[in-house]
DNA sequence: TATTGTTATACTCTATAACTATA
DNA sequence: TATAGTTATAGAGTATAACAATA
């Protein structure tokens, strides 16, 4: 750790958020939202914001929210997990995974059932009902993410995934759904 | 702690969930994601929350949140505007914008002022103690991006923006905050 | 003692309808 | 009529504390 690593070819973030509007930028009609638009946070919040309302808008008329379709996706490809298992995959609280649970199971799609190892544990796993809707799901969210590749090309979305991991897992990178 | 990170080369999108695991990842201990890992609103989702996590403990000692900080930021480099137009720029409703500003302006940290043009609405500007805050707030979140532009390289890091921005306007973006 | 699932609770964020006072 | 701010309300999402059954 020397002091080349303030010489960067990107600048340095600025300390404060006074970076001088060009004059010829008025702020009568456009809104200056300073610094924000510099910061990552910012930027991802709104792609993430805006990727999941095409998810919603999409899974609207199967009555499946994003959390949910996490939530049966691992069930679907690890059947006879216990619920903490999934709320720690997920980085759902437990304690909040039970009213989820509940409600795709009261809607025929997933499963509770006793195991014999450990009589607390609840073995989660998708009904045919629910095996039958994951196909519709993950073809949607196909459709929607093939929609992203085109806009992004191939390239420029390949790209996106290993910083994108790299600052989920810099920071404590305890939520994951 | 968990398994978010796991490498997977990026590959055209698969049409359903179906892509096999290699027989040599058991399910038992690690849990497999199935298509999660490879769309890139889950990858997106787990890094913004990641780094508002981080953002969030920091500003934790000054009791700021970072959809606060960013209501400050734009009165900040936008003083006089309007409550309906800063919940349009941020894409909070205006009727969710009230409560913030409150709690706002109960802190000192905002003015509400009457204007003489259109007494309806009210012009928003940020007391002493508000930018005074703001100050040390920016500061921190400059430290925060810095570390992120450090761990990521500036290269990657300047080039995640581009499609970032472009991923929000894909879709709606009817959501900046 | 520790853990699994659970209830109860609370706070933030988000969303809609309806009101008031202005325009 | 329309708009700015507001109130009331309701639904998700997320957080902690505490409990019963089981390990």
């Amino acid at each position: 750790m020397d002091s080349s690593l303030r010489a960067r070819t990107t600048k340095p973030v600025g300390r404060d958020g006074a970076e001088p509007r060009p004059a010829d930028s008025p702020a009568k009609t456009s809104i200056d939202f300073g610094p924000l638009d510099q910061r990552v946070g910012y930027v991802l919040r709104r792609a993430q914001l805006a990727v999941f309302q095409d998810f919603f808008s999409r899974f609207e008329a199967l009555d499946i929210r994003p959390a949910q379709y996490s939530i049966l996706t691992v069930i679907e490809r690890n059947a006879g997990l216990s619920q903490t298992r999934i709320a720690d995959a997920l980085g759902i609280k437990k304690t909040n995974l039970v009213a989820m649970i509940d409600a795709l199971e009261a809607r025929g799609l997933v499963r509770r059932e006793a195991t014999a190892r450990d009589r607390r544990a609840h073995a989660l796993s998708l009904t045919a009902d629910g095996r039958l809707l994951m196909r519709k799901l993950h073809r949607i969210s196909a459709d929607h993410e093939q929609r992203i590749v085109e806009r992004l090309g191939a390239d420029v979305y390949a790209g996106l995934f290993a910083p994108l991991r790299e600052i989920a897992a810099m920071m404590g990178d305890r939520d994951e759904g």
